[in-house]
RNA sequence: GGGCCGUUAGCUCAGUUGGCAGAGCACCGGCCUUUUAAGCCGGGUGUCGACGGUUCGAGCCCGUCACGGCCCA
């Protein structure tokens, strides 16, 4: 039912009240001599045009910016309710109708007008016309701008051209626009706008308010398989007296009362695992986490994971749970188990590739099998090849390779498993080799998007692993200190679990094929700038 | 951090060999009662990112800086 029987009419509706004036009877400014040089006088500023228009409106009565109004549908509504219905149906129905929106474009045509007002949902052509309004009302309309919300009440009908159109009686000015919005033909293309002034973008470029509704809609097909799943959702601290749980370099912030450094969380990971100590089994949380580091493509010093644990799980169980969710959650989301990312397409079928690092990195890599496992030689393989390996120990050679050799062919979801120990301080061996560890990362369309293990949950062995990352040859590991208050839960027993972590913004890039992470991000970091 | 590219009207963009700053949309005035990138007539609204240099003369050439983009680290 989209007619609305009983309303509270906030904003009044303008039938007759005199109240808007025209502008610029005065004609165009003078032109006046100085020196010899001719000079025009002074500029006829966009804003200061509107605000005028705003001052004389208000100045004889009229309420520029009402408390409200009560619309009876959202145009896409309409849209869909009447689309069927051709102009004689429309013609013998009658139907009055309450709609409001943001102006898109004016069509002035002698004593009538036409004009499309949007919502968000959808957007709808208006049809004034002098005779229906009188003249002092018309003229008023006349005075509106692009960009400014109406409310307008009318019949709906079909053009000649059978376009669905609202045939107005009576409208009211919801909300003045004061500055021009961005062109409607060509969109808004200044990236550094864009990102800068997002209300712009969504207001004007079809698509980007659709990035952020599939967004949205992600995160709820996440949310609900985890939550069909028995997992419970949870929030932990994202001020930090001690940080850790990944590798990399804090935000600080003090705490003034307590006079404390607070770090920003590079992960919710270490509290995420204090629950299920206290027994809470299946915990999952959608956290926002920060890194004090570059900002790239793939890159935002703030970014958001669904992180989660599961007591009683091993790596292999999650890689199954997780392979389950991700093609749930993209066929839920995009409708279809396919998707097209930067020219490659993914396939979500299942089951997806499973490979061990060391594998990943002789087969696809290129890496010569004698010197996989040989520290000096690998290192040696990586410096022909240009890539700086001077301080990395056999682990993070591994990493280098991989990421430069192996993840851009990882389009197909792809799991690459068995990580070495000394990159992975969080995650438990395998019983087969100490040096590896029961981890999986999952590449997707060249990127990568998750990360899971076995949790290690071995006080001890913990403790040699944290002590290990404090004496470690990076900075990123050097300032990190053995976090006792975990080793402290851990002692008091932690089950046995698995846990994993996906990148939102990076599957989000995916699902919306978006080259930069700034496009799934409403408000990214960028260097300040004065405003303009 | 390094390399390359960009920054000209509110928006999208031209701008030749260094010689009066341009177009479309938007905007302002006039005409037009079913238009739809409505149309017709008239109007250019600008700190050419900033600062310095070369030059009779700089949007253009040189230098520094700012912001952004892409690639690399």
């Amino acid at each position: 039912m989209i007619l609305t029987t009983c309303r509270m009419r906030h904003a009044k509706l303008n039938t007759s009240t005199p109240c808007q004036t025209r502008l610029g009877s005065a004609g165009p400014m003078p032109l006046f001599c100085l020196n010899g040089t001719r000079r025009s006088v002074p500029k006829e500023d966009l804003f200061e045009i509107r605000a005028q228009k705003l001052e004389a409106f208000e100045g004889s009565g009229g309420v520029a910016f009402p408390r409200g109004f009560d619309v009876d549908a959202a145009l896409g509504s309409v849209a869909a309710r009447f689309a069927s219905q051709d102009a004689e149906e429309l013609s013998a129905s009658a139907i009055s109708l309450r709609l409001a929106g943001r102006i898109q474009t004016k069509r002035e045509h002698g004593k009538t007008s036409f004009s499309d007002i949007g919502d968000g949902s959808a957007s709808i052509q208006l049809y004034v016309r002098k005779d229906d309004l009188g003249d002092e009302v018309y003229d008023a309309w006349q005075t509106l701008d692009i960009g400014d919300y109406v409310g307008v009440e009318g019949g709906l009908m079909r053009t000649r051209s059978g376009e669905l159109t609202l045939r107005i009686d009576s409208y009211a000015l919801l909300a003045k626009s004061l500055r021009s919005l961005p062109e409607k033909w060509h969109g808004l293309k200044d990236t550094e706008i864009r990102y800068r002034k997002r209300y712009l973008d969504l207001a004007v470029n079809d698509g980007v308010r659709e990035i952020f509704r599939c967004r949205a809609k992600t995160l709820r097909a996440l949310r609900a398989h985890m939550d069909a799943h028995g997992f419970i959702e949870v929030e932990t601290p994202i001020m930090q007296p001690q940080y850790g749980g990944a590798l990399a370099r804090p935000f600080t912030t003090h705490h003034n009362t307590l006079d404390i450094d607070l770090y920003l969380r590079i992960a919710p990971e270490l509290y995420l695992k204090r629950l299920l100590v206290g027994g809470l089994e299946r915990v999952y949380e959608l956290n926002r986490n920060f890194r004090n580091e570059g900002v790239s493509t793939q890159h935002n010093p703030e970014f958001t994971m669904l992180e989660f644990y599961a007591a009683y799980w091993d790596y292999q169980g999650m890689m199954e749970f997780v392979e389950e969710l991700l093609t749930v959650c993209v066929e839920a989301v995009l409708g279809v188990s396919d998707f097209s990312y930067q020219g490659n397409v993914v396939s979500m079928k299942r089951p997806w590739k499973r490979i061990t690092f060391a594998n990943a990195l002789m087969e696809i890599g290129g890496v010569p099998s004698d010197i996989v496992e040989d520290e000096e030689a690998f290192r040696a393989w990586l410096e022909e090849r240009e890539i700086p390996a001077v301080d990395l120990s056999l682990g993070y050679m591994w990493e280098a390779a991989l990421s430069r050799f192996v993840q851009p062919s990882l389009v197909a979801p792809t799991f690459i498993t068995h990580f070495p120990r000394d990159v992975s301080p969080f995650a438990k061996a395998t019983e087969e080799d100490d040096g590896l560890v029961e981890r999986f990362e999952i590449y997707w369309g060249g990127l990568e998007i998750g990360n899971g293990y076995s949790e290690l949950n071995d006080p001890r062995e913990q403790r040699k692993r944290m002590e290990a990352m404090a004496a470690g040859r990076t900075k990123e590991l050097s300032e990190q200190r053995v976090d006792e208050d975990y080793i402290l839960a851990l002692e008091h027993g932690m089950p046995p679990a698995a846990g994993f972590g996906i990148g939102i913004d990076r599957l989000m890039m995916m699902l919306t094929d978006s080259a930069s992470i700034r496009d799934v991000i409403l408000f990214p970091l960028l260097r300040p700038k004065e405003v303009d």
